[in-house]
DNA sequence: CGAATTTGACCGGCGC
DNA sequence: GCGCCGGTCAAATTCG
């Protein structure tokens, strides 16, 4: 976590977005360059720049427009980290510790390999934000201690691993919680307008 | 009728 | 060892 971002987080200048890695959970400060200095802080410095950017955070809030991807707007500033996510999703810390290493996978029988992951929060109305991937539901659970279900995605394109889970905040039910997993070894199945802006283009690359 | 979703069963990790 | 819990599977059901 640089100064510089470390400083826009504190000003608050802008609404709830967070990345980080699994591997995050081990360390007592969640996002340290130091311990990750090429998976969350990069990817985090990223998403800051292009938030926080006047016109993209301009056309953040207003071009997602049609109408799944609406309504990221500016307020406070909510930086998530995996803890923090956790707690206001109404589990406990421990248990997500576990559950992450439940989401490492086997290579070759033997070597565990935890795929990155990433998480925002987003005032939405509907619970699949259009991302420009295809996804295909195979499960939904209701979590303890929340009241709304967690909705499990997996991408429909072949060879490609990335899942992704969707709750709705307890305490703020307006707020949707979307959180990735892995990276997709393919591109967008269609595009969106607004991915394509050079305004986007460090969001357009995190999702690539 | 094939694709996508729903939903209860099942599984594995973890705490006690 | 047992029970709880989150995550996944897969048969049944619904949708387009």
């Amino acid at each position: 976590m640089s100064s510089t971002s470390e400083a826009m987080l504190n000003q608050g200048l802008f609404e709830g977005f967070f990345t980080t890695f699994p591997e995050s959970l081990t360390s007592s400060h969640p996002l340290t360059a130091d311990a990750h200095p090429d998976s969350a802080d990069n990817l985090s410095e990223t998403l800051l720049s292009s938030l926080t950017s006047p016109n993209h955070t301009h056309h953040f809030a207003s071009d997602f427009g049609p109408p799944q991807l609406l309504s990221l707007q500016r307020s406070c500033a909510n930086f998530w980290a995996w803890g923090e996510v956790n707690e206001c999703l109404g589990s406990r810390k421990t248990g997500d510790l576990g559950v992450s290493a439940m989401k490492m996978k086997r290579i070759k029988g033997r070597r565990k390999v935890r795929e990155p992951r990433f998480c925002f929060k987003t005032k939405s109305d509907v619970d699949i934000l259009d991302d420009g991937y295809k996804w295909r539901k195979y499960g939904q659970k209701v979590v303890k201690n929340t009241k709304h279900p967690r909705s499990y995605y997996r991408c429909t394109q072949d060879n490609c691993r990335v899942k992704k889970r969707v709750e709705r905040l307890a305490e703020d039910p307006r707020m949707v919680i979307t959180t990735y997993e892995g990276r997709h070894a393919h591109s967008r199945s269609h595009d969106l307008d607004d991915f394509s802006q050079p305004h986007n283009f460090e969001l357009n690359n995190f999702f690539r």
